[in-house]
RNA sequence: GGAGAGAUGGCAGAGCGGUCGAAUGCGGCGGUCUUGAAAACCGUUGAAGCGCAAGUUUCCGGGGGUUCGAAUCCCUCUCUCUCCGCCA
C-alpha cells in the first residue's frame, strides 16, 4: 500500500499517474486523505483524555500510599467521567482506523514515468527481441504431443491422481525438468543471490504482506483446517522473510531466490490457452527477489533485467521483452517487464517470466525497513522476478528443437541433464 | 494426540497492581586512552501516532475483560519448550 503522507504531499501526481493505470476510483485518494484527517482529530482527542486520566490515576497513587482514602474516592469519581468519553473516542477511532486502511488498500501502486498508457495487452510495449525464431520441419507438433511421444509428462494421469492442471512428469521429462531447476538456481546463486527453501504454505499475515489478500483471495488455494494458502509464488515466502525487520544499510541489496512449485486455482480460464503445459495449477518456478536502498531500485530492476535474458539467451531460445502498459500492470507494480519465449509449434509467444518494481508497496505493508548512515528509519524498496517459470520454459525447449528423430537440448543444460538429446 | 512450563527491547534475562518503556548483562554506536588495534573506563542505544517545539499518547506474543490505574490479575487464541505417544 502507498504511504499516506506521499498521497498528501502528492496529491495531483498520483492521480495523474494513477490515469495510466486507468484507474476508475480516483476520489479515494481524497476519501483517504479526508479519513486520516479525521483520525488524527479523533487521536488528538483521545490523547488528551488518556493524558487527564493517567495524571488523575497517578495522583490516586500518591494519595492511596499517603493512606488519604476519601480524597482519593474523589478522584476515583472524576476519572469515572472520564471514562465513558474514553470509550466513545477510542471506538471512534478503531473505526476511523479501519476505514482509512480499508480505503488505502484499495489504491494500487503508482505506475513509473516509464509506463506505457494502455487498456489491454495490445498495448504493451516490445522493448527488445532477441534470438532467432526456429524453422520446423514439416511434421511438427505442439508440446503436448511431443510429451506423449517421448513419454516426458502424462496429463490423462494428472487427472485421475488430482484434476486437470496437475501433470506427472516423468522420466526424461522429470529429468528435464529437474535439470532445469538446477540450472537456473545455479545461474542465480552465480550472480549473488542467496538460495532459499521456503515453505510451501503460509499463514494469512504472510498473504497478505505480499498483496494476495485481502484482493486476490481465489487465486490461491486455502488450506481451511489451519487456515494456511499454498503458495501462488515464491514470491510470498521470500519477500515474507524480511517482514517487520529493520535491517542494518550495510547488508544491501538482500538479494534471495528459491525454488518451489506454485499453486494456482486460475478459476475460470479454460479452452485452447490452457492446452499442456500453457496453464496448470500447479507449476515449478524459481523465483529471484532482492530488498534494497529506494535510491537505486529501477537500477536494480535493469540489472534483473538482464540478468533473465541472459539466461534465456543461454537456453537459445527466441524471445522478446514487453514493458507492461497501465491497464495490464499488476496491482502492486510500478513497473514491470514481461518475458515472452516464442514456441514454435503453436506459433505463439509465451510469458515465462515477469520482473517488477514495486518499490515501498509491498514494503510498506511489510514493514520492511532499513536504517539509513544518519540513523533514520526509511522503507527498502522490492522487486521480483521469475528466472523462470518451467513449464512454458519447457514447451518452448520441445517445440523448437525438435527434429524428425528427438529434441536437441541447450548447450548450458547438457551437463545437468547428462545428455544434448531426448530421443 | 496426552501432560506440564513458558512468550518482556538486536540477543540473553529481571520485573511487588501505582515514578516501568521497563533492572542487569551481552551486542551496537560515540568518546577517553593508544602510533594503530585490543583491553579497560565513560556516555549513548526500541518502534509508531499527534505536535513547529516543549511535550504527549500507544505498544511487554494476538484479542477481550477486571481496576481510578495492568508487563504484573482473569478469559481466550496463537506460538515455543520439556516429557510421553506416533512417525519420514
Amino acid at each position: 500500500m502507498l504511504q499516506l503522507n506521499f498521497l498528501r504531499q502528492n496529491r495531483e501526481l498520483v492521480l495523474e499517474r494513477l490515469a495510466i493505470r486507468n484507474f476508475k476510483e480516483n476520489g479515494l485518494v481524497d476519501e483517504v486523505i479526508g479519513a486520516d484527517d479525521k483520525r488524527k482529530k479523533i487521536q488528538t482527542g483521545a490523547d488528551e483524555l488518556l493524558a487527564r486520566r493517567n495524571n488523575i490515576s497517578k495522583e490516586i497513587g500518591g494519595l492511596m500510599t499517603k493512606g488519604l482514602k476519601e480524597e482519593a474516592e474523589e478522584k476515583k469519581k472524576e476519572v469515572a467521567e472520564l471514562k465513558t468519553e474514553i470509550e466513545k473516542f477510542e471506538k471512534e477511532l478503531n473505526a476511523i482506523e479501519t476505514e482509512v486502511h480499508n480505503l488505502l488498500v484499495r489504491i494500487p501502486n503508482i505506475p513509473s514515468p516509464l509506463v506505457p498508457a494502455g487498456k489491454t495487452p495490445e498495448d504493451n510495449e516490445v522493448v527488445k527481441e532477441g534470438g532467432i525464431k526456429p524453422e520446423l520441419f514439416a511434421g511438427a507438433v505442439p508440446h503436448w504431443e511431443l510429451t506423449t511421444k517421448y513419454n516426458l509428462i502424462d496429463f490423462e494421469l494428472g487427472n485421475k491422481i488430482t484434476g486437470s492442471g496437475f501433470p506427472v512428469y516423468k522420466n526424461k521429462g522429470a529429468k528435464l525438468q529437474r535439470s532445469l531447476i538446477q540450472y537456473f538456481l545455479d545461474y542465480n546463486t552465480a550472480a549473488g543471490y542467496i538460495e532459499f527453501q521456503p515453505p510451501y504454505l503460509v499463514n494469512e499475515d504472510s498473504a497478505y504482506g505480499t498483496g494476495q489478500l485481502p484482493d486476490k483471495e481465489g487465486q490461491m488455494y486455502h488450506a481451511t483446517a489451519d487456515n494456511f494458502y499454498l503458495i501462488p509464488t515464491a514470491e510470498v515466502p521470500v519477500t515474507n522473510i524480511y517482514r517487520d525487520e529493520i535491517v542494518n544499510e550495510s547488508l544491501l541489496p538482500i538479494k534471495m531466490t528459491a525454488y518451489t512449485p506454485c499453486f494456482r486455482r486460475e478459476a475460470g480460464s479454460y479452452g485452447k490457452d490452457v492446452r499442456g503445459l500453457n496453464r496448470l495449477h500447479q507449476f515449478d518456478k524459481v523465483e529471484i527477489v532482492q530488498l534494497v536502498h529506494p535510491q537505486n531500485s529501477y537500477d536494480v530492476l535493469d540489472q534483473m533485467v538482464l540478468h533473465v535474458e541472459k539466461l534465456l539467451q543461454s537456453l537459445e531460445l527466441p524471445y522478446r521483452i514487453l514493458r507492461l502498459c497501465g491497464g495490464d500492470m499488476g496491482f502492486t507494480s510500478a513497473l514491470t517487464y514481461d518475458f515472452e519465449v516464442y514456441s514454435a509449434a503453436q506459433q505463439k509467444w509465451l510469458e515465462v517470466s515477469s520482473v517488477s518494481n514495486f518499490e515501498s508497496f509491498q514494503t510498506n505493508r511489510m514493514k520492511i525497513r532499513f536504517r539509513d548512515s544518519l540513523g533514520k528509519i526509511q522503507l527498502l524498496h522490492s522487486l521480483n522476478g521469475s528466472s523462470m517459470a518451467l513449464p512454458r520454459v519447457l514447451a518452448a525447449l520441445l517445440e523448437n528443437n525438435q527434429t524428425e528423430t528427438g529434441i536437441r537440448l541447450p548447450k548450458v543444460i547438457h551437463s545437468y541433464f547428462g545428455a544434448g538429446e531426448i530421443n
